[in-house]
DNA sequence: GCGGTTAACTTAAGCGGTTAACAAGCCCTC
DNA sequence: GAGGGCTTGTTAACCGCTTAAGTTAACCGC
């Protein structure tokens, strides 16, 4: 029979194995109540000496607090969910990674999940989320106004981030100025003589007033242009199949509107498959501002929202709600900057 | 005074605001041992009738475990943490979605954190996600065989992913075969004439001999031609000037190999701010094969290490290793696919 | 018909913290 | 000098689940 041993060889006098130190053992070291040491290390209700000296012996001893012990106790993780809508969108992958950081910067942890593009999948996480007893909610490019994310927003705080001017209850938004980003566009393309434009949206189950969707007809009629909408993937080989027929279609419009940069650039590889130039044969404008467009050829005309302030001002809410701080203004309002290159031209 | 409660009005008849139910009430609801309910639920030790009675009741109660309670419990969250070694390499953004979607389909969740690019950070993180009672560890391009990682793989199982040939006792390990890839490459770029090539590597503290830098060298040597390693961060602002150096210096190389896709867009820009073309004037490869690569112009050629298998694998060790299974092949070798594409040419 | 299994539960002791409630000591005040 | 108010601690009750060990009662072979 071999040498059972639960590890590798140790040093004498190390620690054991991943045995933790607990909360008792620094409180037998210190001679005093488990409630005592518990109050000293987060400062409160004792003397500044048995604090110094709490923490001394917590640090020798190499304490530190078990977070799933603490979170039962206490009902607080430090985990904040964060839905994702579509992890497909290069830059909602620039936004999550983004908010991951300003999360962990104040020490909490991001739980992404990723719906995929799909509502129902989108609620369904949330649940999880919720149980999981993530401290806050912060929802990207979702539509929480569903039916059901009521029973979420009782249950803990939520910030919403994307374009959704939801109804629904939420601790907080950072809101895209969606109107304002669309009217942009859609002037700056009439400006150049557009007059047909295709407009690629991601696909979700077509709610059919979707506020997005609406923007653009109240604008193209204002503008007397007309705007086809078309739901389309954000997977780069599928939204290439898909901006293929449009591109291919008889009497293709003179210029495509992607929803994201990430549906741009199937357009960009639709173009190239039909040996057709963006910025010449067509005009191609992005939504997002994702790092690479400014190197694709022609550099894609893109409209930028800040996503370095978006993710700090998402952060900074969902903190504060779950603090219950309170903020001046819950609800920031993004500006769209369109940023002008050289892939929109007159037509 | 005004009138307090602690949500919004409630239809009469649904379940209490945010209070769970719990498994004491499902067992008082059946008048079984909370015990048994445990056991029931988890289909163990009791009769099919017992298992079906359960079901019932926490199915109408609405009844789910909380997970922070089942953790403290039984030792383990479901929750893997992800250790990626820098979220502004898009590559790795890329892997880090595909790796979430895998656990998740799973029902695991992916608690991702971003080292970005920063070794001590790395350990540190490293420590935290364990501390946070992770079940299992998933690294990145990460370099484990640091001292310190030891007390890491001796609490929990830790699975590589990357280039790290790494000597640290690993659950599993998925590594790109980096010499092949690079042997490949400079052999490429070798046939088609190129003499002087500068690598642009990921900026990371210069651990002198480090394998991918000494593959290299081998390369190099063995065929012949001149490689300069230059490091440069991945975000994209940074590279481009970092590239923009090399591009301008005096008898600047042929061709550039870039560690990362990431970095390789840099080049672009800053061939771009330098009126170069990039296939013309300058050759350009990339090592990873992210979908915007083919987008460019001229698109990149680039090394392919199929993302979609490499995350499967990992989070097939992962899971495996946390179930304690044995698994036939615990170190998963990806092998190079060159996609040649039209940024590196005859010199 | 009797010890030995086994199936099906129950009991109860945690897991490692938090926190309300109470107690002791000390200083003041009236 | 009794009562009031701090400050500093302690006690003990959780938080909601898991699981080792114990209890019945039915079943079984001989």
């Amino acid at each position: 029979m071999p040498t059972m041993r639960t590890g590798p060889g140790r040093l004498p006098g190390m620690a054991r194995p991943s045995k933790r130190t607990t909360l008792r053992e620094v409180a037998e070291a210190t001679g005093l109540s488990t409630a005592a040491v518990s109050y000293a290390l987060r400062g409160k209700h004792v003397s500044k000496e048995t604090e110094e000296r709490v923490r001394k012996a917590a640090a020798e001893l190499g304490y530190e607090a078990d977070p799933i012990a603490r979170a039962l106790a206490s009902g607080r993780t430090s985990m904040v969910g964060v839905l994702a809508g579509d992890l497909q969108d290069l830059w909602q992958q620039q936004l999550m990674a983004a908010i991951g950081r300003e999360l962990l910067a104040g020490d909490r942890y991001a739980l992404i999940l990723d719906a995929g593009g799909d509502p129902d999948r989108e609620l369904a996480l949330a649940k999880q989320l919720r149980d999981q007893r993530v401290d806050a909610l912060l929802v990207s490019p979702v539509n929480p106004s569903a039916e059901g994310w009521a029973a979420i927003a009782d249950a803990l705080p939520v910030v919403a981030v994307g374009d959704s001017l939801s109804a629904a209850r939420t601790a907080g938004q950072v809101i895209f100025d969606n109107r304002a980003g669309i009217d942009a566009v859609l002037e700056y393309l009439h400006g150049l003589g557009h007059r047909r434009v295709t407009v690629l949206t991601p696909t979700r189950p077509s709610t059919p007033d979707r506020p997005a969707d609406v923007y653009v007809g109240e604008a193209a009629d204002r503008l007397g242009l007309r705007a086809e909408l078309v739901p389309c993937p954000q997977e780069l080989g599928e939204a290439t199949l898909v901006a293929r027929r449009v591109l291919d279609g008889e009497r293709p419009a003179t210029a495509v509107f992607c929803f994201s940069d990430s549906l741009a650039y199937g357009v960009y590889a639709a173009a190239a498959e039909a040996s057709l130039e963006v910025g010449r044969d067509v005009s191609v404008v992005g939504f997002d501002d994702h790092p690479v467009s400014r190197v694709l050829t022609p550099p894609l005309t893109t409209v930028d929202w800040g996503l370095a302030e978006i993710a700090a001002e998402a952060a900074r809410l969902t903190v504060a709600a779950i603090e219950g701080k309170r903020v001046r203004k819950k609800r920031i309002l993004c500006a769209p900057r369109m940023s002008e290159r050289g892939s929109a031209v007159r037509v």
